[in-house]
DNA sequence: TCCATATTGTACCAAAGGGTATTTTTAAGT
DNA sequence: ACTTAAAAATACCCTTTGGTACAATATGGA
């Protein structure tokens, strides 16, 4: 180490407050004067400090990953506890995240992943985007296709259909608490899709009664 | 009439081009030039005849509900079909829509419903997006609240839960869609959540049979 | 103490943003 | 043919955009 002044600001301190300026406004919407004046740094620093707009962008969806994603996984794997419960309690923990008052509403990813198709989000920020996108579709797909419960219960039949049907109603849920819709509300939307879940599958599965 | 020159361009046709470009981009995302390339006009015309970025933005909007949003609505009042296939066919139709290739992917709604918490979406042009939102979920909550059929199978019994039950599973498809998800895929989804309507109410509404 | 170095703060740049003033066309009415 | 008026084209306005140069300010090491 060489000696220098010291940074007056804490990186994830910043990275936070850029994040939730990316996550209320998108990577178009989201100005450098907003992102700055949110981390409470000048231009000069936040560029010898992370690069330029998209590695802020880039480093700020790995922040979101790390400190609002994963946090809800725990859920999923809990033991001694039905697979429908852990379902429902990894979907409610992120609609709990949607809705909280505390950050912008809605999921980041789903403002963001919308602006992907308009072009004007640079080419890594993209990649990164889609990758993120495919992360929670073979992970849910993956638990139906290895949980004890769910072969037992004939969902692993269809996994990735399965899956896709709970990550895209949290799709939904995003943008409806971003319209302001209560938790207790979208509550009612997992409990309908999860029991669409749990009773297409017995349907698909159950092998016809081999009639005579 | 009192002469002048004649307009080169058709004003629904632009009005069309334009659309496309806010759905494609938002409204924070689309440039004048991004919007008058696509109209085939320049920035003058497009003022004289629409008033500026937010009021064509507004006439846009309405362009997209009267083109694209209406024409579903006809499948949900279908006569001699029951209501599951009448949802399904409804839904699916704006499945079929939000996956065309002949238009942006996803729904026009989503993208601008989510710029609008970001703060950087003019006051009326705002206003209207909201109201926008409200519409199918008040249209398919009268919906199970009155339909015949619905009744018979204790849909009413949570009309507006079951009517956002749907439009969720919609705006998350919109966003599937958006991510080159195929129609196939979403049906799938679809499927999963009308089973899931059909059966919580069903379970809801029945009387747990008084046990002694 | 003085130097090297890293971070700040201010001022600035070229490009693109939304929006107009002005001129040039083109058409209808007389 | 000539006027009138509406649309189109060009050029321009100011502000904001992402991004930098440069001077001022701290800090640790010698």
């Amino acid at each position: 180490m060489v000696s220098g002044r010291k940074r007056k600001f804490n990186e994830q301190t910043a990275l936070q407050a850029a994040m939730e300026v990316f996550w209320a406004k998108g990577f178009v919407g989201a100005s450098l004067t907003d992102l700055t004046k949110s981390m409470n740094i000048n231009k000069p620093s936040m560029y010898s400090a992370f690069g330029n707009k998209e590695s802020l962008f880039i480093k700020a969806t790995q922040h979101y990953i790390e400190n609002n994603m994963k946090a809800h996984l725990g859920a999923l794997y809990a033991a001694n506890i039905p697979l429908k419960t852990r379902l429902k309690n990894y979907m409610m923990s992120i609609v709990g995240m949607q809705c909280s008052t505390e950050q912008p509403k809605g999921c980041y990813l789903v403002l963001c992943q919308s602006e992907v198709a308009g072009g004007d989000i640079p080419a890594e920020a993209a990649k990164l985007l889609i990758k993120i996108e495919a992360a929670p579709k073979t992970l849910l797909a993956e638990l139906f296709s290895t949980d004890k419960e769910a072969i037992s219960l004939g969902l692993n039949e269809n996994s990735t259909g399965n899956a896709l049907s709970l990550y895209t109603a949290l799709k939904g849920t995003a943008s409806m608490a971003r319209s302001k819709v209560p938790p207790t509300e979208l509550e009612f939307v997992i409990d309908t899709m999860l029991t669409g879940v749990f009773n297409t599958s017995k349907n698909h599965t159950a092998p016809s009664p081999k009639s005579p």
